[in-house]
DNA sequence: TGCCACGACGAACGAGCGCTAGTGAGCCTT
DNA sequence: AAGGCTCACTAGCGCTCGTTCGTCGTGGCA
């Protein structure tokens, strides 16, 4: 099938016209390039290159290249624990907390799909105490999706031998849609969302209907 | 549970004495690094530091940097080839074949899983044409998973509405296993990928039994 | 019109990188 | 005992990195 693509310049248009400079155009090159190349695979040189000005210029609208992961990796981390807060009901039956946890989840990785390539790759490089407190935030998402399968598994909704495992497998399935996604591609970020919430009610062996 | 452990100290046991240094051993410790801070992230004079030897003498016994994370790449995409050939026999039906083809590609990550950190984060270092090569392999793979469901859906085995959709995510799942997996949790590798085929299995719409 | 704040710039820094060359110590062979 | 080979070493190369500093042109405001 054509409806997606591999295509890594997907993430990049060169900025033709050079226009006003500000921290959010810096953050967001940066984004675009460490996606791209990694955090250790991009020089500043590279992003100011890309913004069609001179390395130095960079340091007035920035900190340090390391902010700039930081700022990256915090925002998005601290987005997937807010969608998830947001639309998980604790009062739903727990098939309708999965099914909406995974929704968002999928849905952010397609729309964000520059953010979740740098966290899953550069987390590592952030300096102390920072690795650590963004691993944390990602094992909270990480036990509140646990603890839904559980609970459908306790109510006897789904059907898996480990939760656990079944909540690694279901996570990653989706972080990866944002290594193949293509906005240019037939399926829009709505229908990839809807399907993978059908393999996750799957994996998590949600009865079928 | 503590099956499992993200500690990515797992990975390093810090070579107390030192053993005579040899191509293997310089690639083994390069495997060691790159999984854990990634190529560009590691300096040749750490993976020296590791081996007890100054920087230089590593050149006694490998190319160059690039030629180590080519060597790497090289190997463990042509062994995931080499595992899926070997097991999956074209005669059995489709279901049999998505059983087999996710056992040896979750043990592969399992008991390679330095290997497989670094191909999916490093591979796009590569120079020209390695790149393309390394891709195409992941593609070849990619396809022939892909056509077994596809096969499976024909047969009236399986049930899914993209073949493409499901195969990217069996794989992205069952490659997961490496970011997590460790050899001193409660699992063994077996276990681990018998409970991935299931998953696969149920991805895939297989009906129940 | 004069002033001032903003910000892009050239120059340059110290550090670290991958890599090369030449040297000399230890070993095997004869 | 003498020779040659292997290989780890010191020294140092050219380069790029992230970052700092002081200058200077410009646009908004008095």
């Amino acid at each position: 099938m054509s409806a997606v693509s591999t295509n890594p310049a997907d993430l990049a248009e060169p900025r033709a016209t050079r226009t006003a400079l500000t921290p959010d155009v810096v953050l967001d090159a940066a984004l675009t390039l460490f996606a791209q190349r990694g955090y250790h695979g991009t020089a500043l040189s590279q992003i100011a290159e890309v913004l069609r000005v001179r390395t130095p210029s960079l340091y007035n609208h920035m900190g340090s290249k390391h902010d700039l992961l930081l700022t990256i990796v915090d925002r998005a981390t601290a987005g997937v624990l807010a969608d998830f807060h947001r639309v998980v009901d604790p009062a739903d039956p727990p098939v309708e907390q999965l099914r909406k946890a995974t929704h968002v989840y999928v849905h952010r990785h397609v729309t964000h799909r520059r953010e979740a390539l740098v966290v899953n790759r550069d987390t590592g490089s952030l300096a102390e105490p920072a690795v650590g407190e963004m691993q944390a935030r990602r094992r909270e998402h990480e036990h509140a999706l646990r603890a839904v399968i559980a609970a459908g598994v306790a109510a006897g909704e789904l059907r898996v031998e480990s939760p656990a495992l079944a909540s690694f497998a279901i996570r990653e399935m989706c972080v990866s849609v944002a290594r193949w996604f293509s906005p240019h591609g037939a399926l829009t970020a709505e229908q990839v969302a809807d399907q993978y919430v059908e393999f996750a009610l799957r994996v998590a062996g949600h009865l079928e209907r």
